[in-house]
DNA sequence: TATGAATGAGACTTCATTCAT
DNA sequence: AATGAATGAAGTCTCATTCAT
């Protein structure tokens, strides 16, 4: 195709102006033109970047998020430790969300009116993180810091629905505390939960 | 006497073809016309119960998940302990969302993608439930069962957002798998977690 | 019919409500149950009274206006000459305007909001007026009083356009001066137009 | 550039589509589709140009009637005396009307039907004829043309209330007459109301 | 006579997308 | 590559009228 449109300069122009539109009109007055303008480009010239709107919220998607995981990617290379990867899961899901209230609304609270089918392609997305998740949990029953019974999947899911939690409760009080103070607590919690999964079938 | 909206059978019967068609068709399908046709009214006698559309899904989700938070704070009156209280919680919720599978997908999945203040209003209905799930927390902690370091707040994020985050990757997963299965594990990681606050403050 | 319509008590209580509720919240606001509502009965008793929404509106019309062209009638029978009928006709028309300002709302802004085919009805009942006009205009002109060249149909004109124009004005300031004071100066300038005819034809 | 509403050529041409299909369909009937579809427009369209429904009335109504009165300001500069302004003003108020028939129709009977916060923006255009008629008035009076006793607003609400009386009888009978027959009788009973205004305060 | 719950047709407006320039 | 005017489908809600009781 004669334009390279992910690098190009004005796709992420737009994708910007999205985030700020939604984030300061909603969701649903997000309107593809609001957008243009916001961008300072003409309606016409986003479908020469986007197929569909849904493109537009998709992208953005995965542009922002794929970069909030692949920091966490990176960060996990340099933990000694399962127990030291969770912590910095819970660290850096909250200090990236804290450091960016914008997005934070966007992806928190607005993107989730998004309609299904736009749902299940932010599934794709969040599947790295998924797997990310699940090979923490997996390496920490290796390394027997965590309970043997420990399920990596319901694991996974108690790590990520704790932290979106949070992170939307945070949102929906507008943000009136820091974020980054849960990280602590959250995280040990969390360990205590994946550290005990045996116990209680001792019982 | 005017029409006692809220005991009246077609009251009941709306929301419950509400519940039908969000399910089959999905949110943003769902009009009102096929909301009627379902419930065999005429489109105009859905606005003699009901004040526009939104008040029907509002209602849809008192309703509901006003029975289903209900339910649970009866049975918290018969748990001898915090302990017993949480093994319950985590039961009757997958338990009944497992019992009505039409209004789980409607209320994990549909009804997030709506307005911004109808959201509102459901987070009006939810209070009870956090209520709840506060008091709980706070009566283990008491009991000593709970650590005395954990945060009710922040439990109670956790609790809410595991459960919820499960019951949306079953509905997710199309419900191919008994979510009930999942109560006794997510109880024990969830007592676990809140168990062990104080552990790593020792460290 | 076994119903005495027209004379029976609550068929004046009918038109009097809908006088009311039209007054108060304007022509499109006054729907049927709002009538209903004010006249104390059901809104299916309506329809045992009057044919339709449009037939309350004509009725309206009829039984007030018609009112008001009989008490202007009678007292021509009273009248010595063209002149003096001229005289009470303007008197008494901002009079009785002036006595009801409820009705003066809804016959000078409210019902000229109705279709076309409601007005063709109101004109029905205003041809009485109107022949009461060009009566007086005429034995004006067989007196002597008026010019020769009166036209009379032309004269009617003006006299109705220029009461009207001055009752609507008066409603449209919201009654804020007193209506009976034009009475006299509006009757000078009529009757300097209708004995003037002559006059412009001798140039 | 944005759009230049008001001047561009799609604007008239919706403006003209909507006196032909008001005129010939009436106020009620008069959907923004049937009017799209007479301009030869899409529905959408309409509302580049116009705000509402509405708005396209109220613009219609400040075109029209604009170019009508200003119209007549124009002609008022070239008479020599407030007598033969006042004959410029009736004839000119039937000539146009008579030379626009579906315009007439519009203008006095349809657009009387629009709800009230319609009628008070024509009101506004109006008031710029009701200025210009007294004006005329208080012109007459210092050229000792017109009696001294004549009150300036009450004479424009008669030369104003003639004037529209005799135009709507006009439109409803169906234009069978001429209307500008009527152009020399109404100005000499006019001239005749304004002269006298003293002869009866003599008395 | 009286009730009032139920009916169902009908229209304004928005906004994602296109395409001629 | 860029523009932005034009498109047109689609859905909520009102309210006059009916009819079973």
């Amino acid at each position: 195709m004669a334009l390279d449109k992910k690098n190009s300069q004005k796709y992420q122009l737009i994708i910007d102006a999205a985030v700020t539109v939604i984030a300061d009109h909603g969701y649903h007055a997000a309107q593809v033109s609001k957008i243009a303008k916001e961008a300072g480009v003409a309606d016409g010239t986003i479908y020469l970047y986007f197929k569909n709107k849904e493109d537009i919220l998709v992208s953005l998607f995965r542009t922002k998020m794929g970069g909030f995981i692949s920091a966490i990617e990176e960060r996990m290379a340099t933990c000694p430790n399962a127990e030291e990867k969770l912590r910095q899961i819970v660290h850096m899901h909250f200090n990236q969300f804290s450091a960016q209230p914008h997005l934070s609304v966007v992806m928190q609270l607005e993107m989730r009116q998004s309609a299904r089918d736009l749902r299940l392609q932010i599934n794709e997305v969040l599947k790295v993180y998924v797997h990310l998740m699940e090979d923490v949990i997996k390496s920490g029953k290796e390394e027997g810091t965590f309970s043997q019974n420990l399920d990596e999947k319901l694991g996974r899911q108690m790590l990520f629905g704790t932290l979106d939690e949070m992170v939307t409760n945070w949102v929906m009080k507008e943000r009136k505390y820091d974020l980054r103070d849960l990280s602590k607590p959250a995280f040990e919690m969390l360990l205590g939960a994946f550290k005990s999964g045996s116990l209680s079938t001792d019982a």
